[in-house]
DNA sequence: CCAGTATCCTGCAGGC
DNA sequence: TGCCTGCAGGATACTG
């Protein structure tokens, strides 16, 4: 489900709101997730543990605890995570549940099971085989620099350079999208057939549109810090995502959709080339 | 090495 | 109403 704004938002969260409380004891069911879930592994890693302040990478969350140490986290697509208390029912999928000193739960639940938790030991981020393949972090100020040439060296679909997490770690499909669209440039068309100046303007739309969906998501952070504080989504205003066969904002050309690199891709025909 | 496809899993919307 | 199909915001193993 979410991309790195998403997961930005969470993470926010979780520096305000997990740091601090101890864990008293860890339960769930191990299962098969992107990697296996190993609940009693788990166990002796965290109890009496604290957690410190959460850090990101790409679509990844790094839950650091003190004394040292990582869970690793990922959404995949309908991943979530819950700070809440002990007593709200849990939703169906909940496969992993940290139990809080101050009567709290942090609970991964993930229904299509494509996300992961897993342990990290000191240092073994540099090892790991997911985080060592990640490329360039988007919001990083000199995207614009690093971009082009990398995309300049491939002929694939701008839509599935995009995508890929070794060379850009963070975008999915609705913020692909979304950038090509603010960029003015066509999905299908190929890296090495893209001038550097529009892959210039290329990186700098996915910088502007990830910091916006990033502020949009602090907005719903504070709505959100109710009762329950159960993480939400927040709705982006999306300008071509989802909105096929409907006007584009710019011109009002009909939005079109098709598939590139095997995910569905909306663009409008007049703005993009 | 690169590009494209199949695949893991559940839930839901739409067609019949 | 129920059954079936296809599709979903991801990552990666595999193929050519």
């Amino acid at each position: 489900m979410p991309e790195l704004p998403e997961v930005e938002t969470i993470r926010c969260s979780l520096e305000l709101n997990l740091t601090g409380p101890r864990v008293t004891s860890v339960s769930g069911r191990s299962i098969a997730l992107r990697r296996p879930l190993d609940v009693v592994r788990l166990q002796p890693l965290l109890i009496g543990r604290q957690f410190l302040t959460p850090r990101r990478r790409g679509k990844f969350l790094l839950l650091d605890v003190e004394p040292p140490g990582s869970l690793l986290v990922h959404l995949g697509m309908t991943g979530r995570i819950q700070l809440v208390k002990a007593s709200l029912p849990r939703r169906d999928h909940t496969h992993l549940v940290i139990h809080l000193n101050d009567g709290r739960q942090l609970r991964f639940v993930d229904p299509r099971r494509f996300g992961l938790v897993d342990w990290l030991d000191p240092g073994a981020e540099e090892r790991d085989p997911s985080l060592a393949k990640l490329g360039v972090e988007p919001l990083d100020p000199c995207l614009n620099k690093v971009l082009p040439p990398l995309f300049r060296s491939r002929r694939a679909p701008l839509k599935s350079l995009l995508l890929d997490q070794r060379l850009v770690a963070g975008i999915g499909n609705i913020y692909a999208a979304e950038a090509l669209w603010r960029s003015g440039i066509h999905p299908r068309r190929s890296g090495n057939r893209t001038s550097l100046v529009r892959l210039r303007r290329l990186a700098d739309a996915v910088r502007s549109v990830l910091g916006e969906a990033i502020e949009r998501g602090g907005t719903t952070l504070r709505d959100f810090a109710g009762p329950d504080g159960e993480e939400g989504y927040f709705a982006v205003k999306l300008n071509v995502y989802g909105r096929q066969g409907e006007p584009c904002v710019k011109c009002g050309a009909t939005i079109r959709a098709a598939r590139i690199g095997g995910r569905t891709t909306a663009w409008c025909s007049h703005c993009q080339r």
